[in-house]
This record gives C-alpha cells, sequence and structure tokens, in this order.
DNA sequence: CAAGTATACGCAAACGTTTGTGTTATTGTT
DNA sequence: AACAATAACACAAACGTTTGCGTATACTTG
C-alpha cells in the first residue's frame, strides 16, 4: 500500500490539511517550522501524491493533451517540442494521444480519454477531427484548440499557416523565377487544407495570366509514395517544368523517381515543397521549400491554452516563408 | 456541472451502484432490461465518465505510460505504432510523456508524472534512465520495460536488438564483401548501446584477424551533423574503404559530406546503417542497413506489459537483419 | 408448501485528496 | 486589562466512482 497523506500527517503530528496545504504550497497557511518538519516526513516515508485524488477533489488537473494523427506526418515532433517548451515551463505535464487519420472510431477513443480525464486543455494537432469528436469535444467544454489544421469556420480556435498564402507564394516563387507550367502534387481536395492551397495555387497563376491545364493537378495526400505515383503520372517527359509538392516527403517521391526516369533535378525539373523541414537540408539535392515555423506554432498553441483568462482563444496565422534550396532553378 | 453516475441514477430509477455496474458491463450484476434503460438515461443525458473517480476507487487505471527521449530517434515513431497496435486491442489508452536524453530534471517530472497517476505500466522508449528516475520507478512497484535499450544488468526487463549483434553483423556484412578497413561513426562510448556495437564490431574484425586503427572509430550521438563531422574528419582521402554509421540519420551525414568531397557512394566509399527505418528507402543512394523491427518491438515490449499475470518480465532480443541495397559494393 | 438458492438491486464505506469553516493560542491596540 | 484581530492549525464534507455486503423477490426442488 502506498504511503498516503494521512500517513504523513500521522508521523507529523499534524492534521492532513496542514499537509495538504504545505505539500501544494498554499502560502499564509502554515508555519515555516511546521512544513519543513512536513516536508521532512513525506520524503522520508517516501511519500507520492495522487494525481488522482488531488485532481477529483480539485476539480482541476495540470495536463495538456495533444490528439494526434498516427500518420507519420513528420513535422508533428516540432509541435509537440514546441508544446513542451512551454508546457515545461508553467509546470504542466504533457500527455499524447495518437488518433488515426480517417479513423473516427480511434478519434473517438482518443477525444472520449482527454474528456474523462477532464484535462485542462486539448491540443489537437494536424488532424480534422470528425463530426462526432468533434461535438464531443466542444460540449465537454474543455479548451481546446487546432494546430496546423486551418479549418473551416465553426471548427474552432486555431493556430496554423495560411495555406492559401502557402500556395500562392510557392506558385508564385516559381513563377518569378520563369516557370510557366507548374505541377501542383498530393493535395487532398476533400480536406480544408488541400484546398486552400490549391485556391493560392490558381490565384498566383491567375494573376499571372497563366493557364492552367487540369493534368497539371495531381491529387493525393502527404506521403512519399504519393510523390513517386505523381511523378509517374507525369512521366519521363513531363509536362511541367515545375512541381510543387504538399509536403517534403512527397518532395522526395517527386525527386525520386524523376531520377529514376533520368531527369536531373533541378536541371530538367524544378521541384519544391511544402513544410521546410530537416529532410529539405538533409536530402540531396537539398529542396527549396515554403518553410512552416512548427515550433512557433506548438509555442503559440499552448501558450494560448495557458494563459488562464477566460476570454475566447484567438486565431491566428504564423508567418511563413519560401526558402531557396538547390531543387529549383530559375529558367 | 457535468452530469455523474448520480444523475443518471436519479433519472434511471435506480441505484448508483446499478449505474456504475451497468456501465462497466459487470456481468451478471444486473437485468438486460434495467442495462438498456440505464445506457439510454446515460446517453440523453450525455454522462461522460470520469476516469480520475474510477480509477480512484478501483485502484486501477487502463493507462499506459510511454517514456520517450526527447531527442528525435526517428524510429520511436514505429515503436510507438507497435505499441498502440496492441494496446488498442486490449482497450487500454496510452499516453506519451518526453524526458530529455540527458536531463535529469525532465526524466524525473516525467516520471514523477506517470507514478503520480499510477498507471498500470510503463514503456521506457531508447532511453537510458538516470539513478534517480530508476529508483522511484522501482520502488513504485509499477510494472515497466525498457524498449530498444538493452540496458546493464540490474536495469529492469527490456526488449530490443542484440546491440553487440548489430555491431557483429554490419562488420561482418563488409568483412565479408571484401572491407578490410571499416570506420565506426556515431557510436557514444558512455552509453551501453555504444559500447556494446563496439564490441561486436571489434570481434567480427578479430575473427578475421583484421587489425583495426583506432582513428576508424569516431564517436558521436545519432545525429546528421555527427555523421558530417565524421566523415570530416576522415577527410577527402579516407583511410577506410567502408563506414559503419550508428543511425540512418547519421549515415545521411556521412553520405552527404562524403559527397561534397566528391566521394562516390558507394563507388568509392560504401555506408551502411543501422536501424533500417524508411529513410534508407527514400536516400538515393538506398542505404544498406541492419535492420531493426521498431514495430515488433513495439509490439511485443506492450504486450509484456499486459499479459496480466504475475510472473515478473522476460527481457528478450528481437531478431535484427542485415538488408542489402545501394550504399555498399563489393570491393 | 417449506426450505433453499439464484437473481437483481440498494446501502454505505472506501479511495486520497482539497478546501470552507471552525477553534484555539498569540499578538496588538487602546 | 479587556478586547479585537490575526496566525496556525484541525475538522469534516466533498469530489465521482467502485464494490462488499445485505435484502427483497422470484425461482427451484423434493
Amino acid at each position: 500500500m502506498r504511503v498516503t497523506i494521512k500517513d504523513v500527517a500521522q508521523a507529523a503530528n499534524v492534521s492532513v490539511s496542514t499537509v495538504s496545504r504545505v505539500l501544494s504550497n498554499k502560502e499564509n497557511f502554515f508555519a515555516s517550522k511546521t512544513a519543513d518538519h512536513v516536508r521532512k516526513v513525506a520524503a522520508d516515508l517516501g511519500y507520492q501524491r495522487n494525481a488522482y485524488a488531488a485532481d477529483l477533489a480539485s476539480h482541476q488537473s495540470d495536463v495538456l493533451a495533444v490528439v494526434i494523427s498516427a500518420t507519420k506526418s513528420n513535422f508533428a515532433d516540432e509541435i509537440i517540442a514546441g508544446i513542451h517548451d512551454v508546457a515545461t515551463k508553467h509546470g504542466n505535464s504533457v500527455m499524447i494521444l495518437y488518433a488515426g487519420e480517417n479513423n473516427p472510431t480511434l478519434q473517438e477513443k482518443a477525444i472520449k480519454t482527454v474528456i474523462e480525464r477532464d484535462v485542462m486543455g486539448v491540443l489537437i494537432v494536424a488532424l480534422e477531427l470528425g463530426d462526432e469528436s468533434l461535438n464531443s469535444l466542444k460540449t465537454s467544454g474543455i479548451p481546446h484548440i487546432f494546430l496546423s489544421t486551418a479549418a473551416k469556420e465553426n471548427l474552432g480556435p486555431f493556430i496554423a499557416s495560411d495555406d492559401h498564402a502557402i500556395g500562392y507564394e510557392a506558385t508564385k516563387y516559381l513563377i518569378e523565377h520563369g516557370h510557366r507550367k507548374i505541377g501542383l502534387v498530393g493535395m487532398d481536395e476533400q480536406s480544408f487544407v488541400g484546398t486552400q492551397r490549391m485556391n493560392g495555387y490558381r490565384e498566383a497563376m491567375a494573376e499571372h495570366s497563366l493557364s492552367i491545364d487540369e493534368n497539371w493537378l495531381v491529387p493525393g495526400y502527404f506521403t512519399f509514395e504519393d510523390g513517386e505515383a505523381a511523378m509517374q503520372h507525369f512521366g519521363k517527359q513531363p509536362a511541367v517544368t515545375a512541381i510543387i509538392a504538399n509536403s517534403d516527403l512527397t518532395a522526395i517521391g517527386v525527386i525520386d523517381q524523376a531520377r529514376d526516369y533520368g531527369l536531373e533535378v533541378p536541371a530538367q525539373l524544378s521541384v519544391m515543397s511544402i513544410d521546410g523541414t530537416k529532410l529539405t537540408r538533409i536530402f540531396r539535392p537539398t529542396i527549396t521549400s515554403v518553410t512552416q515555423d512548427f515550433f512557433q506554432i506548438g509555442r503559440a498553441g499552448c501558450a494560448a491554452l495557458l494563459t488562464g483568462d477566460n476570454e475566447p482563444i484567438q486565431s491566428k496565422f504564423l508567418p511563413i516563408k519560401v526558402v531557396e534550396r538547390n531543387s529549383t532553378r530559375q529558367l
């Protein structure tokens, strides 16, 4: 049997309440002499507080939950690092829960877990929540925020990059470097992210009076394999001079396949990626990217949840930037 | 205020205990008619169980904790996927906690969190725990297991790959392919993993009566940068014909730097990695590796914790295999 | 039909904290 | 010296469950 606060109280010859107040540092409730004594006794006995009991009694937990897509988005780690960075400073614990991307059952299980534990807040990372889960979360009243999923209006507050701007800036960069025929690979037309990026692409093309051949648009997700497949679709003599890929991994898929076709990147084909994670720096050629600041997204999201005031959380976009590397060239 | 079991009981005109038993499916304790009714009322009222209260009363939680190194080991995801695979089937929740690699404070915080929550088990992934943390964990009595950290004797049960064998097999493979001068990059001499792998390397070399130049051994960790740095150490005319890197990322660092020196891989230098994650397949040249089955490590670890019997957990090694790809060649 | 046995349910204690409200000793004020 | 104010602590209720035990009812069995 574990040693409880009661055991400590007995051993220290004080009441349970005094022990509780000392151990949770409620100022002005005890003499420092008593406090020292209690703390010593607790340490001697090897007391470990029971977080469940404490949370139950106080109705407030100090844990933040991160719900995250199971399918490997390789930037999730950076977001999580950002979250931890500020959570640690505030003394909060972080628990991470994986949910499937398009697996409502897993999503609901994850959401159920966080609601049952009445966490103080939940961060949903790179995940478009199903209606059921979303609803549970909303009615639970637990503060939450979407990270890296700028979402449809009524979804809730988010912190993300502006996906429209991402599509726009990538396209603009390539146009300014002389490209006229630009492919777009791996966009999921069902998702908000995908459509936004496509809209940005279309806008940039239109602004420069460039017409779009719908064959240049190859849908997909964020995977390496989607990049390969897309490049296979373009074939050995691609109709485009440049390709924008929906993720770093997808860009690598495109480049690998292009090479297998004997096409040199960037000499014969420019490839640009979205995300700008470390992959773009270790791969050769290094990959020009629209870079998102995932670490800051994590930090900002966590901070928003921890401000403590009761004002509703403000959604916002964090800046993106185009980072030029060696996978693109001036035509 | 959330709706509690008491509210449900009132609305359904039964006792609290009945609601509890119905909702947690204690067979043979209620009539199915009552059960249906209770369940319906609970659903109508939007009842959400309070896991804290439940765990407190029953003294058993259904959550497994995964404590993991913050520094990005890119195979951790596979292990976690394996853990989830079996945890989900058993209906257990999984919470992940990040701890610093060599940051005892963060480690202790993570361990403290899991102990306070009295989780049903903890999986320590790719992390060598500090003495303090290890001690807390042991005295807490919570079942735990080390994954991918074959550890010093008294550390506790583990599931991992045999690091000695890893070093041995990699070296043997290269020797069998005609290499005589083999470098070893990124081994951390302080860690058990590092020394084991080095011992394997030494054994294989000795078995073939090959002597070792200590300059061939370049210590480090598991990072890309360590790979680059190591290759810089070898210089433009490396004294070795092949290099074994401590991780996939490190191998990539080696290859990138070699290329910058104008060395072709594998024509002029063979590079072999340890781990065999997806990186080895998307990078070009694809990287020959000693491949570990991280997914199975995760599965086995989780399963070991969930067997339920009280027998002590058995440590074991999972098989590894050498997978030939394009970064090595026959001399 | 009596006696025994399931079955279905309720009562209330327990889990380990937190916290509002007493209660006592101590100090300060006039 | 009398009284108020404060400091330091104790008491006990509450948090929302689970679960051992008790009990009323219905069902068997000989």
